[in-house]
This record gives structure tokens, C-alpha cells and sequence, in this order.
DNA sequence: CAATAACTTAGAACGGTTCTAAGGTTCTTG
DNA sequence: CAAGAACCTTAGAACCGTTCTAAGTTATTG
């Protein structure tokens, strides 16, 4: 019991969600090294490159439920595609727009100043910052 | 030849489309009054309105034309919408994430500071800051 | 006003995501 | 540890916003 690995059997339920054999092998996927940024497809294709069969339906339902329990962030780029970033904490991002790749940068040496106050009845959900860039 | 309304004819010729009828009909929407955000349905039920028959097909081609032309400005919220903004300008935008709505703010009041720079040969292209909020 | 190039259109196709309904897995309870 | 209940996974269909196709139409040019 006292593996060096993760426990994502744990964290799994913690986030009010059963261990299934897929779900562990997507967090483990997603969580064992360091922050991730993942598409549906990427993650699929990773998956089942460990040999553990999980279906995209799978896939899909799994970012959707890790997201709503807080263990991923989505961050919306460009129409029409979603990426997953394993990276829940203050960040922003650079997004290279010619190819489509996602960098994190620390929100700590970032100061944004002067945020007009949010409309009548509405209260601050997040701050992103995405900082667009072309080669 | 001093109407007192903008001559659409003439900024379209200047961004290399021919003002067809439909063209001039969706710059008119537009462009005729202040600042909007439209997705193309949103626009094309718009013009259809006006009485002159406009294609979905077409609102996507002139929305992508206009964008390319800097006419109108692709702001990227959620997953699968679209919005395009009218406001070509600097400014950022709120978005009220409980009801899709989107609002601009002027980005001269706000600073950002402690950027850091763009990855190994890449060159800024935007900053886009989106205050995201809830009912 | 004819020839040409550009444009619009309906409908099909497309790509990413969600839904459906059936079967399989995990959990709970005794 | 068996059995039922609750939950999960799956293949494939459906869906939705967007783009493509091929044919007909309209603006421009000479």
C-alpha cells in the first residue's frame, strides 16, 4: 500500500467517481507526469496506445466529468476544438495560432490592472488571458 | 451623392469584394449602427428580416470574407460558437458564461504587465483577455 | 451588350461532440 | 460471497455548426 505511483483509485473517488479500469487508465494518462494540454482525439489515440481498449464515446464523457470535478481546465482557442489542460491552477496561455500549439505561462508575474467591474448581477468566474502568437 | 448613410458599396470595393446585394445587406446589418456581436445564425436571421433572401452559405463566406478583409474581428468563447464583433479595435471582452451573452470592454483602461515573451521565433499576433463571468 | 470573372445557392458533406440503448462492471447489502 | 442495484462503457446513430460542391446568377469589363 505504500507504492510510489499516484493513487488515482483515491483521487477518482474523491471527484465522486468509480474507479472503473478506463477511468484510471485516462487519469493516469493525463496525470502522471506534468501538465498536460489534450484534445478528445490526442488522449484517445494515447489510450490505446497502453493497450487498455476505452472507447472516444469513454473518452469524451471522461474529460466532460474530470472537468466538472475540478481535476481539468478547458481552454477554448479556436473554433471547433477543445483542448483539456491538466494545469487547474492560475495560468494563462500562449497559443501559437499557425500550429495550433498550447503553452502555459505562470499567472503570478502577470499583473492585470484596470478590469472594469462585472456587469450588474454577475459575479468573476476567471480571468483568461491568451496571448496569440504566429511563426 | 452625399446620402447620409455610409456607403458600404464603396469600403467593399476597398476590400476587394464586389458589393453584391447580399454583401451590402449583411454590411448594413452590420455596420449601420453601433458595435454588435453576431454568430452567423444569429446574423442570418437578421437579414432574412430585412426581406432580402441571403443563404446561410453566403453569411459564412461574408463573415469569413469580412474577417480576412479586417472588416470584423473572430472572438472564440466557448466550444462550437463562433462570434464575430464588429469593433476591430483594442478592447476585451466580458462573457457572461451562465447565458452566452458578450460584452466589450475598452482595453485602455486595463494594463497588463509582466508578459513574458513569445516562444523562440514567434512573433505576437493579439492579446486576448476574456473576464468570464456567472448569473 | 456580350464575354468573363466573381458570386450565390441548395443541398450534401464534414468534423467534432453528444446521445441512445444494450450489455458489462463495480458497489452494496445481507 | 452471492445477488441486486447502480453505475459505466460501448458502437453506432444523431446532431450541430461550418464548409464544400456544382449549377445557376450577377456584376464588371471592353
Amino acid at each position: 500500500m505504500t507504492g510510489n505511483s499516484p493513487d488515482f483509485t483515491v483521487s477518482l473517488r474523491a471527484a465522486g467517481l468509480r474507479p472503473t479500469r478506463q477511468r484510471v487508465a485516462l487519469a493516469r494518462v493525463l496525470f502522471e507526469g506534468g501538465h498536460r494540454h489534450v484534445t478528445a482525439e490526442s488522449l484517445h489515440a494515447e489510450v490505446k496506445a497502453t493497450r487498455m481498449p476505452v472507447s472516444l464515446a469513454t473518452v469524451y464523457n471522461t474529460l466532460n466529468q474530470f472537468r466538472e470535478a475540478g481535476l481539468l481546465r478547458e481552454v477554448v482557442v479556436a473554433p471547433g476544438r477543445s483542448y483539456f489542460d491538466t494545469n487547474t491552477g492560475h495560468h494563462h496561455h500562449f497559443f501559437v495560432e499557425t500550429d495550433g500549439e498550447l503553452h502555459d505561462f505562470p499567472s503570478d508575474e502577470v499583473t492585470i490592472a484596470g478590469l472594469p467591474t462585472p456587469p450588474e448581477g454577475t459575479k468573476l468566474s476567471r480571468v483568461d488571458v491568451i496571448v496569440r502568437v504566429r511563426r
